[in-house]
RNA sequence: CUAGUAAGUCGGGUGAUUGCGCGCCAUUUUCCUAACGAAAAACGGCGUGAGGAAAGUCCGAACUUCCACCUCCUCUAAUGGUGGAGGGGGUAAAAAAGUAGCGGCUAACAGCCGUCCACCGUGAGGUGAGAGGUGCGAAAAGAAACGCUUCAAGCGAAAGCAAGAAGCAUCCUUCGGGAUGAUCCUGACGGAAACGUCGGGCUGAUACGGCUAAAUCCUUGCUGGAAGCAAGAGCAAACCGAGAGUUCUGAGGUUCAUCUUGGAGCUUUCGUGAAAAGUAGCUCGCUUGAUUCCGCAGAGUAAUUUGCGGGACAGACAGAUAAUCGCCUAAUACAGAAUUCGGCUUAUAGACUUACUAGGAUA
RNA sequence: GGUGGGAUGGCAGAGUGGACGAUUGCACCGGUUUUGAAAACCGGAGUACUCGGAAGAGUACCGGGGGUUCGAAUCCCUCUCCCACCG
């Protein structure tokens, strides 16, 4: 679990990420981005029913996603809101590409310092 | 030993590295204050952190708000009739909607326990939404549907198909009927009761069988109703000037007056972050309660319950309880708390305990 | 998290205990009309299995599985899937 202050909280902006940020998909993950005014970078995570029935392989889901940004998370620039958006097909993967997954995403929208 | 029946328990343990929620303690920083002090954040330490079904939402309750009615109190208006506002307590009656063998348990239930009856099983046992009624007699449906037996128009070479009609059952018969049984009425005994056992009445009444209402009818007994923690309560930004008087007008109050409420115009007063409003957001509700486990003692066949002693119990809010790699092992199942609790139902790898039944073997 | 609704021929969509395997529209098949077609009008038709040469008859099926009932698409329980609403 990531520490509080970086998680991204309020439906009003994970709607406006949604809204106005930029995607990039890669296999059955997609990752939006979008600038805020903090000096903290935000995170969420969304597995929706359409994964999976069973709360516990989304549970679980979740908790692998936020396990594979969190050793990453001082190599991110600061003040951005992150969101990872998990499509059907991704319950079938296990946690190592999940993570080579979420690492391609990093470098594809170009979240990561120089 | 084999096959089975019932009740119950568990459903992982442990090590390393890296992390999270909540509570308490300590330190530091920030902000407010004249000060005491309070709040928030960071880092550290200690404690604690999903289930037997957390699930389905099928029942029931607690709690909260609203509604209905009854009753009491306070304030107010006023008579031709009586009203309006606020608050406290309660659920008697009525309606609607439910419920059902009988007796008990429970806060309550369609749950649980005991028991009766029916059916299933060699047996231990299992299953049952199982009140009484609806020709007349106090109330309340229709028999056109379904099934059985016999007869059978018609079609067809036949086998067969078949509209329709009739019929308490079984046995015996000299074909007239008789016997037994079910139902009905009634008596005795056993039982707390449902009911059971043994008689009596008389073919006289009911009837082809089924004997049907958890959608619908009647009777009897029991229960105020509805919505749900996204219930509900408090604090409170931003935006926006606010109040009073008066005139006209729409709606409600059965009508007029009065009253409540919406809109428009005019006049006037106060005011430059104050009032009103209660939105974004935040806080409470929110977890220790009809709780659960163990031991002892009492009541009861039991469910359950009373007393004493001891132990246990997460509270998030884009939502913690984990991720990865080893070791043990049979451990590979179903599955993730969201206001709380009691049930039911459904999913579930595997391991174990106790009691009992049937069959077989040995002594 | 809570509340409510739905699933019926190929498609849409009625049917709230009996004459309903099912009304109606579109689509389908045949006929009338036309040189031909469309439109219009008339008629037909669900699927599977069983018996039968045929006529005809029987059984099952209204999302799946049970139950109540003499009788269920309809009532009750349960499972699956779909949709809407509540800050």
């Amino acid at each position: 679990m990531l520490p509080r202050i970086s998680r991204l909280k309020k439906n009003l902006d994970i709607e406006r990420v949604f809204k106005k940020g930029k995607k990039v998909r890669e296999g059955f993950l997609v990752l939006a981005v979008s600038q805020n005014d903090l000096a903290e970078t935000r995170f969420g995570f969304v597995v929706s029913q359409k994964v999976s029935k069973r709360a516990v392989q989304r549970n679980q889901l979740k908790r692998r996603l936020r396990e594979s940004i969190r050793p990453r998370v001082s190599e991110i620039k600061k003040g951005l809101d992150i969101i990872l958006l998990a499509t059907p097909g991704l319950e079938k993967k296990d946690f190592w590409e999940i993570k080579k997954t979420v690492n391609l995403l990093l470098k594809k929208s170009k979240c990561l310092r120089e």
